[in-house]
DNA sequence: TTGTAGGCGTTATCAT
DNA sequence: ATGATAACGCCTACAA
């Protein structure tokens, strides 16, 4: 009825549950023989540890809390659905599970944390969406809770944090684009203040400097919400003027969509690369930059079950991981 | 340093353990006096009772399994997101939390939910994605786990299920869009076989049936994988054809934005209506059928939470909700 | 190499 | 109304 317990094993084996328990953490401290015994017992009566019960002994629940927040309406589709997968598959291969968690905002979030950590359920937490600025970093630093973020707040010396190297990103379009010979390449993104955004306009900017693509083109580089719509009117804009670019960088897939909506619609010729490569992109043979999120998912884990933050300080706490450009049709050379 | 314990409590209020467990868990039985000491004393030390001796103590764990699957990769956009947070959220109501696991396919999962279950992690499991013939439900029933499924294989007397009458859905749209003057109206769709999708086509049928439409609309039925491309083609096909549709009911969001692509590309007239709501829809202006993903979270919770499946026999063990139809400008009346 | 004892934090049972 | 005892299943000493 019950799941079997070490104390039913121990008595199949003829053993005590000592021994049992011995075979499961430290085999080597058994007699071969004494082991496979019970090693057949455990099989037939199909035992497993008791999860709840190691916990409580060992103080650990090995669980990692996730805010699972409400789907953004206007995303086009985002990498979340890819992070959380690969987050929980970074955390199998560490023994861990994730607890998935609800809360109204970021406070809330630190407040429902705390509260799930004080009661054992979490050993620590994993945030996403990080913004300049997040309050959850120092939040959760004040609490001494172990916690790792995907992305920078603009004050991460003092905890762990994974992050895209989003200006690679853009400059590997760049590059990209210029070897199929764009000399005017244009950035859609969104509004300046926006560190995700800003680093992407970054990456752009410095690989057309380094090819000497720079001057004049100011009005190249244009800006607005991430929304389809945006992504159609930038393009208009830009198709509109005098000297109009051949090429667009686009900070999402999102305006990227847009772009092409136009391009369509205009029977015009404009290579155009997107950021996220989420299902949109494949979808409209869009060129995207594609985030490495298995790896981030696994860097996460490492990250937050290592060295707690804070007890050698000094030592490195981030770490930013290069995406990769997969090359579609959008951006196919003419 | 570490957690306060309800001894600290009891020591700080200068009452023993029990008492300051009853105060919890039976708070009529303590005098009024003495329960206010210990709340004072719960508050001051922050005391939360920790869950996992809760949970070795009840043996139960307050935690539902979910697998998290990798993202199909040709999906536009799924409810998948929403769905998860509405059951994260229903769980919070019922004081449960979403243990999240991978696993590479559905036997792998039924295993998996087994070992969580059998090491006390988990209480049951939530399943979605349900296809005709889905081996879970037959697997988990045997194994007697607790499970609640999003869909119904074909075989599902015997197990808590919960679905969109996807049925209604369909009929929704038709009804909308004959009362917006049209009279041939198409589906587009995926192949016959896929239970959902049989469902869709069946209440188009039925509600063009109903106002008398379906005769001589054969070629008004197209069926293809769910892709943008698909919707793409099969729209060029009704638009070729000599007495072409005037409205089109898509079976997914995605085929629907295939659809209008054509359209636009064509400039042709074609009210289309999708299905799911998807991010994508509201980006592209497209009418489409929501599901009551947040109702669907409750109701499973509930659905888990309630009777043991087998144990009344006969009960109903199963919910349909009734999708709504989000009207927008793709079907706007001419 | 194997067994005995104790305790992680909680609560139900039973006494006072 | 409050307190002592025991048990959930496991594991880390320590003892044999």
């Amino acid at each position: 009825m019950h799941p079997p317990t070490v104390e039913d094993v121990a008595r199949a084996a003829g053993v005590s549950r000592q021994t049992v328990s011995n075979v499961l953490n430290a085999p080597q401290r058994v007699r071969p023989e004494t082991r496979a015994r019970v090693e057949t017992a455990i099989e037939q009566l199909g035992y497993r540890p008791n999860r709840v019960a190691q916990s409580l002994r060992a103080a650990t629940s090995r669980m990692i809390g996730y805010r699972i927040e409400p789907m953004h309406p206007h995303a086009l589709g985002s990498i979340h659905d890819r992070f959380l997968h690969a987050l929980a598959e970074a955390g199998r291969a560490a023994d861990r599970h994730l607890l998935l968690f609800t809360a109204d905002d970021p406070q809330d979030e630190v407040a429902n944390v705390q509260a799930l950590h004080r009661a054992g359920a979490i050993d620590g937490v994993v945030l996403y969406g990080i913004q300049s600025g997040d309050p959850r970093p120092p939040g959760l630093r004040q609490l001494r809770i172990p916690f790792a973020a995907f992305g920078r707040t603009g004050a991460d010396a003092e905890h762990p944090w994974v992050d895209i190297d989003n200006a690679a990103g853009t400059a590997a379009a760049v590059e990209h684009l210029v070897t199929g010979g764009h000399r005017r390449i244009a950035f859609v993104g969104y509004p300046q203040g926006a560190a995700v955004g800003d680093r992407r306009a970054d990456g752009w900017r410095t690989a057309l400097d380094q090819h000497g693509l720079l001057d004049g083109s100011h009005h190249l580089d244009l800006r607005g919400e991430d929304s389809l719509a945006t992504g159609s009117r930038l393009a208009e804009v830009l198709l509109d003027h005098p000297t109009p670019p051949t090429a667009v960088v686009a900070a999402t897939d999102t305006l990227a969509a847009g772009v092409l909506r136009t391009v369509r619609q205009r029977h015009a010729r404009l290579a155009v690369v997107g950021f996220d490569d989420t299902p949109t992109a494949g979808a409209l043979d869009l060129s995207s930059v594609r985030q490495p999120i298995e790896a981030v998912g696994h860097a996460m884990i490492r990250a937050l079950l290592g060295p707690v933050p804070g007890e050698t300080p000094g030592e490195p706490t981030g770490q930013l991981l290069a995406p990769e450009l997969i090359v579609r049709a959008s951006s196919a050379p003419h």
